[in-house]
Parts: structure tokens; sequence; C-alpha cells
RNA sequence: CGGGGAGUAGCGCAGCUUGGCUAGCGCGCAACGUUCGGGACGUUGAGGCCGUGGGUUCAAAUCCCACCUCCCCGACCA
């Protein structure tokens, strides 16, 4: 992409009220646009990260053996109702009539809806077990939204479901369920640290939690300074300022935490209120026992900067940055200069990486801020300095460390660059 | 919903206490010139229902009343 036709509105100051960093850097960087409290415009930058995310999520999702589907945000009622969540949700369930009277509801969740689909459709223990997940919108009329995209109430979750005929079967499930999530937050190098938690409005009886410690969030977890233990949920009230119950020897440090992840074993509160049966090769009747997994899509994103940001900006991750490289002539007058940045933006997308090239007719200190502003990983810098030698730079932008290359290897180096960010 | 703060140009703010003439400043934006490796400089310019409605007054950004919106702290959640 020519940053002078992308749309990338940079912010030199960070907008009034805003405390979270994560929230301040994703407003100056360009990434999100406020509509309303708790909602927010996802711009082609925030976009690219967020698809990104969604590529390492889908990736290990179907390694387990799940299957994307999407199913609809606007929802009757009356399946709401038949399990009573019409009223333990009611709070946060942004609720209407359709033009015949109908009462409506934008989803907040979909275990209502999923189990009505699987109803309908599974009869038989041959087609258990079944694992289906959607990367969607979810409609939740918070109380107080938060940090930006941390606590908004349209937000994007991916939200798995697990069918299985038996116990044993969930049990399985959940633990793919539970390593696939590890792995997700390893790749979007977030610090995820699983802790048994309250099952809440979900219901069932085993969940855990993946937190996030850091600077803000609005879950807290106890971490033992000797075992390392990690506990959350309930604990973090009954265990505060005690001792460790794991080792007996260290004591429990409080520390505030995004929630990434909330998996959960349902068993058959669901699939009882609404039917989900199957026959058993007995040919006797039995309940589906399932299972919830969610992840919060957007909320990773504002939990990604929260991680790994320094006072000049962003540092993305080189697996969830919007673009690979940034490619930053510095001499916009110099026509070899120019010419050597297209050669390599053309060079860079032949070799299937996303480079961003700066060719705004800007000075070069803005150039260099609004770079770490957003954070690419890795930065080509083209200047006189070193063009007269044959040289080019390249900077990484976590370390800050700069490299010269001849001007003739980068293309053939770049890949390895990277790998090595 | 309870408690606290704030709404004035795209963004950040001053002005309000003690009403008064054409509502200012910085950034950004447009044009021209000089600059050009860490947010350059000069000149000129565009951009405002001062959150909304009502009231007081000769006169309201400023005083009074009501409402709306946003942010922060608590209960809820990915």
């Amino acid at each position: 992409m020519r940053w002078s036709s992308y749309f990338i509105p940079t912010a030199k100051e960070a907008p009034v009220g805003t405390e979270a960093v994560s929230h301040q850097l994703l407003l100056r960087a360009g990434l999100i646009h406020m509509l309303t409290s708790g909602v927010y415009s996802y711009l082609p930058l925030g976009l690219r990260v967020l698809n990104r995310i969604q590529d390492i999520i889908r990736e290990e999702m179907n390694a387990i053996g799940a299957q994307e589907l999407f199913l609809p945000c606007l929802q009757p009622l009356e399946l709401w109702q038949q399990t009573g969540r019409d009223k333990t949700l009611a709070e946060v369930m942004i609720r209407f009539k359709d033009k015949r009277g109908k009462d409506m509801c934008l989803g907040p969740t979909h275990e209502e809806i999923i189990t009505d689909l699987v109803k309908d459709f599974v009869q038989s223990y041959r087609q258990l077990p079944l694992v289906l997940y959607q990367i969607q919108t979810k409609f939740r009329d918070e109380i107080r939204p938060r940090f930006g995209i941390v606590r908004a109430c349209e937000f994007i979750m991916k939200d798995a479901y697990s069918f299985d005929r038996d116990k044993k079967g969930l049990e399985r499930n959940y633990q793919l369920m539970y390593g696939a999530y590890e792995k997700i937050f390893k790749r979007c190098n977030l610090n995820a640290i699983a802790v048994k938690a309250d099952s809440g409005a979900m219901g069932g009886d085993i969940s855990h939690e993946f937190m996030v410690p850091g600077a803000i969030g609005e879950d807290a977890v106890l971490i033992c300074n000797a075992c390392g233990q990690a506990m959350g949920g309930a604990q973090v009230q009954s265990l505060e300022n005690g001792s460790c119950p794991q080792c007996a020897k260290g004591t429990l440090e409080k520390k505030v935490a995004i929630e990434l992840g909330h998996i959960f074993q349902l068993g058959t509160k669901y699939s009882q209120a609404q039917g989900a049966n199957f026959l058993d090769e007995n040919g006797q009747q039995q309940t589906i026992i399932m299972g919830c997994y969610g992840i919060g899509v957007s909320r990773l994103i504002a939990a990604v900067v929260e991680s790994h940001n320094d006072a000049a900006g962003i540092i993305w991750p080189k697996e969830v940055a919007p673009f690979d490289v940034e490619i930053l002539p510095v001499q916009m007058a110099d026509s070899g200069i120019m010419e050597l940045a297209e050669n390599y933006y053309q060079d860079l997308s032949r070799l299937g990486l996303e480079a961003l090239i700066d060719d705004r007719d800007v000075t070069a200190g803005v150039k260099f801020n609004d770079a770490d502003l957003i954070g690419i990983p890795l930065r080509i810098v083209i200047g006189k300095r070193t063009f007269a030698e044959g040289k080019v730079e390249i900077k990484n932008r976590r370390t800050g460390e700069v490299m010269k290359l001849g001007k003739d290897e980068v293309s053939s180096k770049i890949k390895e660059l990277i790998e090595k960010v």
C-alpha cells in the first residue's frame, strides 16, 4: 500500500478522556474510531490486524477439527425464553419488536441459537462429536463500556460449541480447545495464563479463563511469588492476602488482567432446556453434552497493544502486524531513492510480503514518528546518508537496532530478517 | 444505576468567577516561497447553531432551570 493514498489518520495527541495506553495508541495510530460510547469502527489498519488475528484463530480451530459456520445476530426472543436467559441476560440484551410485533434481540452470544440448529440436525450418536465455531459480532448493552475496544457494546467474538454423547467426549474437546487457546494466544505474543473460573451466566461446571496481566484490565488474578501458580475467579476474593494453597510457601500477588477467552463445560443446560437429544446404539434417547468456548477477538487487538508498546507507539509482533515491512524513502525529491523504494515495493509483493511505502511528501521527522507510532516490525529506510554508498538501513521497531545492507541484498534477505524480528 | 469530571473549529485547549464590541490560541487543513534524516519556517487563507431546549437581561460561551452526550471509579462479561 502507498501511504499517500491509504487511509491512516494518525494523530499527534491522544483524544481527551482516554486512559488506557492501548486505547490511546489505537486511536492515534488510526486503527479504530469511536462512533458512540462502546461502539467502534475499524479503519483499514485496524481491520488488517483484526484479519490477521482471525486467520490465526481459524487455523487453530480448524486444526482441532472445529468447523466454521455463521449464525444470525438477529434472533427471536422465544429461543432465549426456552432457557430463561431472556431474564438472566436482560441487562445486556438489546431487545426490540419487529414489524409484526414479535420480540427480537441482537445476539449477545449464541448458545441458544446453535443448540436450536443442532437439535434440528443431530438425531444419532453417529453424528457426534460435533464442534462448530464462528467469528461474529456480539451485541451487549454494557452497563459501562471501558478502555476502548476492551469492553465494547458491539464486539467481535470467536465462539465455539462442542456437542458430545458423553462427559468423556466433552472433556476431550475441552482439552483440545484449551490447547488451541494456548497456541492462539502464544502466536499473538500474549502471555496468557489460564485460571479456573466461575461459570456465571453461561452455566455448567468446569470453566477456565485465559487472562493476560498488564497495566489495565477489569479482572484480577493472583500469582504465587514462589511456585508461580495463578488463580482467578472467586479465589481472587477468598484468597487475597492469603498464602498459596498450592505450595503453601509463597504469597499471592494480585494483578489486574484482561480476560482474553473463557471456556466452559456446559453439560446439558441448553440441550435439556431446548430438547437437543440423540439416540444411542441401544435406541435410548440421550441428552447432548455441550461445551462452549469464547475468545474476544477485537479485544485481543487491545491486549496485544497493551502488551507491546513504548513511548513512541505500538510495537506489533510480526504475527499480527498490519504490514510486514514499511519502506521509508527519506528524500522524495531524489529520483534514485524513490526508484529504489518502488523497486523494493514491487520485489516484496512478489515475495508475498505486505509492504507499506511511505510516499507522502512530508518531512523525515513526520515519517519517522508516524512509523514508530503505527509500529510495523521492520523498516527499510532509504536516505541520502547511505544511498550514495549503495546502502540502505533496516530498522527493527522493537529493539531500535539499525542494520546497514547493500541495496541489492535487501530483497533476498528480507524474509530472513522478518523471521528474526 | 450510584459517585466524580467534562462538552467552545477535525484534534488539544483558553475565555465563564465579575454578562458587553468581530469568540481566541496551539496542532492539523489549503495556497505560495524557503526548507528537507527525528513531528521545519514565513506569508496568506478556509473552517464555529460556544452540546440541546427553555428562562433572566437592553445584551448570554459566560447567570438560572431542564435535558442530552462523553470520560473516570463500583456491580456484569469475551
